[in-house]
DNA sequence: CGCCAGGCCGTGT
DNA sequence: ACACGGCATGGC
């Protein structure tokens, strides 16, 4: 499935960004939100000179609100920034390389007990911006796994859903060097995206997708049929 | 106009 | 643990 994506769609050079922090910023805007709005937001904070920490410390919450209302739900997402900003500098000295100096496990436990961060945006800040190795899932990831019949039972939106998918990954990249993974879970999520905003949105849009024609499992091709869920 | 988007949270069972 | 509805905005 990852020589097929890259084939098809190409190195993503993930994630979109300039500063690790845009990344934290872009991983809690794109929340249930579609890319194309949290760029708008990023351009907003970019000119208003709070897209780094002490910009997003100073700015108001009133403020931030209104900078991030094209990425949707701007009361939970500026309480939510926050509330990552105030960690920071409460328990890391504002600093985001401090934060990354943690072991992954208790970096993870740590950001699930923010406001506003569940499993993916948790994994996508420790994954994107602060140069861990982990596998990561989405709602897309979960369609395909779905819809490809890739597990059993399916997938549910849940955490044991989400762990699923995970382990699912894991199994998935197990004979490969532990240096090669890094840049393959980096690589995997996002060619996940690229195949998945193309074809495995709520209603999937099969025709084309590199995936409904070759992909097999066990010896099985697995197309998928347009299922809306 | 209706549906959708790179989730997460509170409540009820 | 899981189901379900709410959260908000802009694009198509």
């Amino acid at each position: 499935m990852y020589d097929i994506l890259l084939a098809a769609y190409g190195r993503q050079a993930w994630w979109p960004a300039q500063t690790s922090f845009e990344v934290v910023l872009g991983a809690y805007l794109t929340q249930n939100t579609a890319w194309r709005g949290v760029e708008r937001s990023l351009e907003n904070l970019r000119a208003a000179k709070a897209l780094t920490i002490e910009g997003l410390r100073m700015v108001s919450v009133a403020e931030l609100q209104r900078l991030i209302r094209p990425s949707g739900f701007p009361v939970r997402k500026s309480t939510a920034l926050k509330a990552f900003v105030e960690m920071l500098d409460l328990e890391f000295s504002g600093s985001l390389e401090t934060l990354a100096r943690l072991p992954t496990p208790a970096l993870r436990s740590r950001l699930l007990k923010l406001p506003g961060v569940g499993p993916e945006t948790a994994d996508a800040i420790l994954l994107y911006a602060l140069g861990h190795s982990l596998p990561m899932a989405d709602e897309y990831l979960r369609r395909i796994a779905e819809r490809h019949r890739l597990l059993n039972p399916p997938p549910l939106r849940t955490t044991g859903g989400y762990n699923a998918l995970i382990q699912l990954t894991t199994h998935a990249f197990e004979a490969d060097l532990p240096a090669d993974r890094a840049q393959l879970f980096n690589e995997f999520h996002a060619l996940t995206v690229a195949v998945g905003k193309a074809h495995c949105g709520r209603i999937a849009r099969c025709a084309g997708c590199p995936l409904a024609a070759d992909l097999t499992l066990n010896g099985v091709e697995l197309p998928h049929p347009a299922i809306r869920k």
